[in-house]
DNA sequence: CACATAATCTTGAATTATTCAAGACAATTG
DNA sequence: CAATTGTCTTGAATAATTCAAGATTATGTG
């Protein structure tokens, strides 16, 4: 569950040129970033490409974050009430849960197994290409803390 | 389909005061707004509420719809790229198509019945209390504009 | 019906996440 | 290695939402 990928340097500079995007260290730096901890917000992120590029500028994250999603490399999420999150595009279908007080986000499987809650609807005239499922609940650790 | 609803005042008032909630003017006028149009955010319903109560402010109107939001009375739905929506809650069993580019939200009813997708999961160790399934394409208008 | 009390609203300001803009700099192409 | 175009840095702006203090009002009680 929430297998870490470790990706070569080679790997992750293929899959940004393979996008059209020029590779550059940031853009290296946040693919590796999200490797290691996934549904980072932009400053989580940020915290750990200053570790490797000090000079980085968050903007500069928010840059690449929005390149990289926009090229389909990254998936970015943005539950209620918390900042967006950002995963490695992965190609599988899964789905999240948020815990209500903390904002921690969990990957989970699609409960039916062929997720026919994201069959296309034709009969909405909405052109849909994505289909999003949250489940919201309090995670493990909030359930301990009372109130 | 999103059939307008068309309560007495008296309605509303004992919908709010069965919540445990003071009957206020901006209350009523904020379930009144959002009668005649669901999906608003806090800044469209502020207009219209300025119609009715002119005094009243942006702040009341958050406010209203958090409490009458954590009352039960109303669904806060909050898609990625733009500003939170409410809409009364209607009991029933429905979900959202928001356009991807203009972020018009319509309602659509869950593609299976009776919704496995929502069925929680206790494999992840949250305790779920809620689900939501957002599909993400374009409106039929915007389907019309060229990119 | 007047009062007390706690909830709610108004006004004004602060926060947080995110985006914009202009110029400096760097990655690819030839 | 020079040209070109994309990307990053710095600095500032925006938009949505929240916080805080005091004024006001809804509601239960006498």
């Amino acid at each position: 569950m929430g297998a870490m990928i470790t990706s070569t340097p080679k790997m992750l500079s293929d899959s940004i040129r393979g996008a059209g995007l020029k590779v550059t260290e940031s853009r290296l730096a946040v693919l590796k970033a999200l490797e290691s901890q996934s549904h980072a917000d932009a400053n989580t992120v940020f915290d750990s490409v200053k570790l490797d590029l000090p000079g980085t500028s968050l903007q500069a994250v928010y840059g690449v974050l929005t390149a990289l999603t926009s090229a389909g490399l990254l998936r970015k999420i943005a539950p209620a009430r918390s900042s967006a999150r950002y995963e490695l595009r992965t190609g599988d279908n899964h789905h999240h849960v948020v815990c209500t007080r903390c904002s921690a986000v969990q990957d989970v499987d699609c409960v039916v197994g062929e997720a026919p809650c994201l069959t296309p609807l034709h009969d909405s005239g909405f052109a849909i290409h994505t289909a999003e499922v949250t489940f919201w609940g309090l995670c493990p650790a909030c359930q301990l803390t009372n109130s």
